[in-house]
RNA sequence: GGCGCUGUAGCCAAGUGGUAAGGCAGAGGUCUGCAAAACCUCCACCACCGGUUCGAGUCCGGUCAGCGCCUCCA
């Protein structure tokens, strides 16, 4: 059974500038390609954001019945410290200074980026190609370069021709006369015009990371495996072309101009994820304030700075500091209590076997309007003002009894698919159910001290039972006394 | 200097010209032995100054403030 696509989905377009309804050029199927990081270091809440924000488009697509193939790159060579042809490749600076092979700090930031990722409950990309695999495919792409007159080699090394190209900086409108000269280092005499970025570099002696190429001993630039790799993978005019505002320029530029030059068509539309702030300042790894992920999972529930990231909108700025932190708990904490508590009435209470169909017309507004934000550019913030709409009502109902079952599992369903299919908020071994998760000694110890309390409370020895409360509650242990009996959580 | 973005309540954050979503925090109430949770109620002169319009947070111009890219960055 195959679901027709939403055909009512809005994207904005980074290159047109402007919101556009969203149709792949094969019918159901979306070619989606993102820039993923360079592995020479931890990734930080940067990372986060640019991955939670395009998981949630992918898994926007994917509920609205298309078929995704995501394709995210590793760069693992060719990435430079800078420009200027003195800089080194930062894998290579980052091997010398761990004492490692290249590939070993490739790997071993992959792995942590991977896992990284994983906490946080993003999809795994459907092929995650890596640059040092693809020396072949860039290689025969510069050689298209060449041939058309936009490349051309130099001291071993190869430069794309910026002159040649009338339309680089149509992504960023950036015309190349008006770029401030002297903010470059010094001007490379090999190259022809300053502008003109690398394509492939010769290595020098000493060189590690070097591969053999018609022009001798090297290593490709930076921007060339994304053109290479995207175009492999998803083929020419790929639907969707994604990564963060700071690679706009020169990165995708650089992107669009040798893929077309060559005479491929290149993405049809470009989306890019704004930046995120600490205290208002961008987090950057050249400022030095940047937290990194790993970091912050050991201060915050992965689900929770998930939900921080998903409660503001891709294309703003994302601000971030102890308050918000502190917002995002308490607010993803009402959520999955709400869902908790449906599953617990559904497992344990005696629900009517019939319908509410108030609550239902309620819940599936709700659905709708969750969907109608996700449709135009994935409001997230939107959508979850949406899920906050359903949980104020469910928990309405919940107050007042039991409602049938019937409809508590639409409610279920429906936190299910909007909160944990789309965005993402409900991962196996997240916080709820973690939360529920203390091992054996821990929950036979509190169900002990629960059990305790209660006689205390049901002799009206409260100051007994308080007691007990308040040492819990100073380890960090919230007790509740609910209808159907006490109940703790962290 | 060039390109671009942003200024909405204590904090985070939506907002397609028609008189400000949502969350957190806070105040009052219901419930509770007391709490907690939940529910109900309350809580914004949309940076400033002009202009267009019957009507502007939303469009135009200006001012002020902050930020990003132009050099590695998601």
């Amino acid at each position: 059974m195959t679901k027709t696509p939403d055909s009512q989905i809005y994207l904005y377009d980074t290159m047109q500038r402007q919101k556009v309804q969203f149709a792949p050029s094969t019918p159901g199927h979306v070619g989606f390609y993102l820039c993923g990081p360079t592995v020479y270091s931890d990734a930080h809440l940067g990372h986060a954001k640019m991955g939670v924000a395009f998981d949630v488009v992918r898994r926007a697509l994917l509920h609205f019945g298309y078929k995704v193939r995501f394709v995210s790159n590793i760069t693992d060579v060719g990435h430079l410290q800078n420009d200027s042809d003195d800089g080194e490749d930062k894998i290579a600076k980052r091997a010398a200074l761990e004492q490692l092979e290249p590939m070993e700090v490739a790997d071993k930031y992959f792995w942590s980026f991977a896992r990284d990722m994983e906490n946080l409950n993003v999809m795994k990309p459907s092929i995650n190609p890596r640059a040092t695999g693809h020396i072949g495919e860039q290689i025969k792409l510069i050689e298209e370069l060449i041939a058309r007159g936009h490349a051309y080699e130099s001291g071993g090394s190869v430069y794309f021709d910026v002159r040649s190209w009338a339309e680089y900086g149509k992504l960023s409108n950036r015309k190349l006369d008006d770029q401030e000269e002297g903010t470059r280092e010094a001007v490379r005499e090999e190259k022809r015009d300053p502008r003109d970025f690398a394509l492939w570099k010769k290595a020098e002696a000493g060189h590690i990371m070097r591969w053999d190429s018609p022009w001798g001993s090297g290593f490709p630039g930076w921007h060339i495996e994304c053109s290479a790799m995207s175009l492999k993978y998803l083929g020419e005019g790929f639907d969707i072309h994604a990564g963060g505002l700071d690679l706009q320029f020169p990165h995708h530029e650089a992107e669009i101009a040798q893929a077309e030059a060559a005479g491929h068509p290149f993405a049809r539309h470009w989306m890019h994820n704004h930046m995120l702030t600490i205290n208002g300042e961008k987090m950057s790894k050249s400022k030095g304030n940047f937290t990194t992920i790993q970091e912050l999972l050991g201060k915050y529930d992965p689900m929770v700075v998930r939900f921080l990231l998903v409660s503001s909108h891709y294309r703003t700025n994302t601000e971030m500091n102890d308050e918000a932190f502190e917002s995002a708990r308490n607010g993803y904490r009402r959520l999955s209590e709400a869902l908790g508590e449906i599953e617990r009435r559904l497992r344990d209470a005696d629900a009517p076997d019939s319908h509410d169909a108030a609550l239902e017309g309620k819940i599936k507004a709700h659905a709708a309007a969750f969907e109608d934000a996700m449709r135009d550019d994935f409001n997230t913030p939107k959508a979850i003002a949406a899920l906050f709409g359903l949980t104020t009502d469910l928990n309405a109902a919940l107050n007042a009894g039991t409602p049938p079952r019937s409809t508590l599992e639409l409610a279920r369903d429906t936190y299910r698919t909007l909160g944990g299919d789309v965005l993402g908020l409900f991962a196996e071994g997240g916080s709820a159910a973690a939360a529920q998760d203390d091992g054996e000694v821990v929950s036979a110890l509190m169900e002990l001290v629960l059990k305790a309390r209660q006689n205390y409370r049901l002799q009206k020895q409260y100051a007994e039972a308080d007691e007990l409360r308040d040492t819990l509650t100073r380890v960090g242990v919230t007790v509740e006394d609910t209808k159907d009996g006490p109940r703790w959580r962290r």
